[in-house]
RNA sequence: GGAGGGGUGGCCGAGCGGUCAAUGGCAGCAGACUGUAAAUCUGCCGACUUAUGUCUACGAAGGUUCGAAUCCUUCCCCCUCCA
């Protein structure tokens, strides 16, 4: 394997970060003599980040790991305008205040990350807002505009792409790579930054940036791509039947989280313990070579890991705990979700199906009488036939019921005065 | 502007007056098998305190009909071809 100069783009470069750069050796070199500021941008549509979002936040905190300084690019203008590349329905346009809570939001994440301060190698968080609200229409067109050609344009693959399969473009879409090509260039201006990253389907936008930063301020950036992260099976990364895999821990707690490493297919374990992890290569490469059940050890390992770095050490090892008991063990562990129920409500008798609909185990009454009747049901390790079974603080023991729905999907009653 | 084609459940995609809550595929959930994996097989897959029941649903609004996703009218949106 090609040995780089750089920690940087060695780091990168082992643990599976690289697919494409726009001059690998030149950055390398740049980054082995001095502080390189690289950036990636970010979506504020919401007001956490998902799985999604995580190889690119892994590249900003390498980045910083390894001596250089990382920006994540907050896209508060372009959220403004909404992304159109989404489906027919247009995405609600989100209004300054929500767009500012998002962010606000969003960088806590980041905090978990990233160092941020005022130092070289501090990470900053920057607003394309700042630059892309007041921009004014004939003076962008002049001093920008006037670098694009419509011609390289289209032979852009995503353009390219889009026209050949008869879909329709915008031309707000068809703007996307200018307006990001010009954050590049803002970016380079406001803070010496040289080098955006991103997914393989960046590519074309990174490189007009790359372009665009030569032809306006005569500035030698570079671009860095990784590789579109899929499953073994071929599934995009970070959905659950719950939905999206949050970041934040209001939205997916620590043990959801873990729980979600920790049932990763068994192809993907190596891949992801060099993305998602910092453990050295040596350590990876022995846990990786774990054959059939063993392989369970390293998916421990992946789940701690990558559970550490988001939550911390602390509600790592709880959530490591909880599943512990509770899946090799049988037992409860602290963490699993629980809901509280009155006393008065439990002696008074609750069905079964509302306790799951409550519990947040089936999303309709509905759904809980099915998974009752597919007998996918266990109340406190027992399964349950009836689906009109009638539940009562008899069921609890320590004031506690355990409710599964199916084999993975655990959750407490607490019963309370 | 003219001529055609189309908008169906999370997605793709059948249906073209009753038997349609709507074939099939994908995704999802559960069961079996396992290793809290994958693959495979089986079941479920609009909602409702589960009823041979009710309600909501086939772009929107009206209409015809005992009865409409299916026919008619108007409107909205998308695509193709011509100008």
């Amino acid at each position: 394997m090609t040995r780089y100069r750089s920690d940087l783009i060695q780091t990168l470069a082992t643990r599976g970060f690289l697919h494409q750069c726009t001059d690998l050796e030149a950055l390398d070199a740049k980054a082995a003599t001095g502080v390189v500021t690289g950036y990636i941008g970010f979506d504020a549509t919401a007001d956490s980040l998902h799985v999604g979002s995580l190889l690119p936040i892994m590249m900003l905190r390498w980045m910083q790991k390894t001596g250089h300084r990382p920006i994540a690019l907050m896209g508060g203008g372009t959220t403004k305008v909404g992304d159109p590349s989404g489906k027919e329905e247009t995405r609600k346009l989100l209004d300054d205040a929500t767009i500012a809570g998002n962010i606000a939001s969003i960088r806590t994440i980041f905090d978990r990350f990233l160092t941020f301060g005022g130092g070289p190698q501090d990470a900053i968080m920057a607003n394309n807002a700042d630059w892309l609200d007041d921009l004014k229409y004939i003076p962008f067109l002049r001093e920008v505009g006037k670098h694009f050609t419509i011609n390289r344009m289209l032979t852009m693959d995503s353009v390219k792409l889009r026209l050949e399969r008869e879909q329709p473009l915008t031309f707000l879409e068809f703007n996307y790579m200018i307006l990001q090509g010009y954050d590049f260039v803002e970016l380079y201006k406001r803070h010496g930054c040289t080098l955006q990253l991103g997914g393989s389907d960046q590519w074309g936008n990174i490189v007009q940036g790359v372009d665009l930063g030569r032809r306006i301020s005569d500035a030698q950036l570079f671009g860095f791509t990784s590789p579109l992260i899929t499953t073994t099976s071929g599934a995009k990364m970070g959905k659950t039947a719950a939905g999206a895999v949050w970041l934040k821990a209001e939205r997916v707690s620590p043990y959801a989280y873990y729980q979600y490493w920790r049932n990763v297919e068994d192809g993907d374990v190596g891949r992801f313990l060099k993305l998602f992890t910092e453990l050295n290569l040596d350590d990876i490469a022995r846990l990786e070579a774990l054959q059939d059940a063993e392989i369970n050890e390293a998916k421990k390992v992946l789940a701690f890991e990558a559970t550490k770095i988001l939550h911390g050490e602390a509600a790592a090892v709880e959530a490591a705990e909880t599943a512990r008991k509770t899946f090799e063990q049988g037992g409860v562990g602290d963490d699993l979700p629980t809901i509280e129920i009155p006393v008065a409500e439990l002696t008074a008798g609750l069905p079964i199906w509302a306790l799951l609909h409550r519990a947040g185990l089936a999303a309709s009454n509905s759904e809980a009488r099915r998974l009752v009747r597919g007998g996918g049901v266990k109340l406190n390790d027992d399964k349950v036939d009836d689906e009109a079974a009638v539940i009562t603080d008899s069921a609890a023991t320590n004031g506690v019921i355990k409710l599964s729905a199916g084999k993975k999907r655990i959750a407490l009653v607490r019963v309370v005065g």
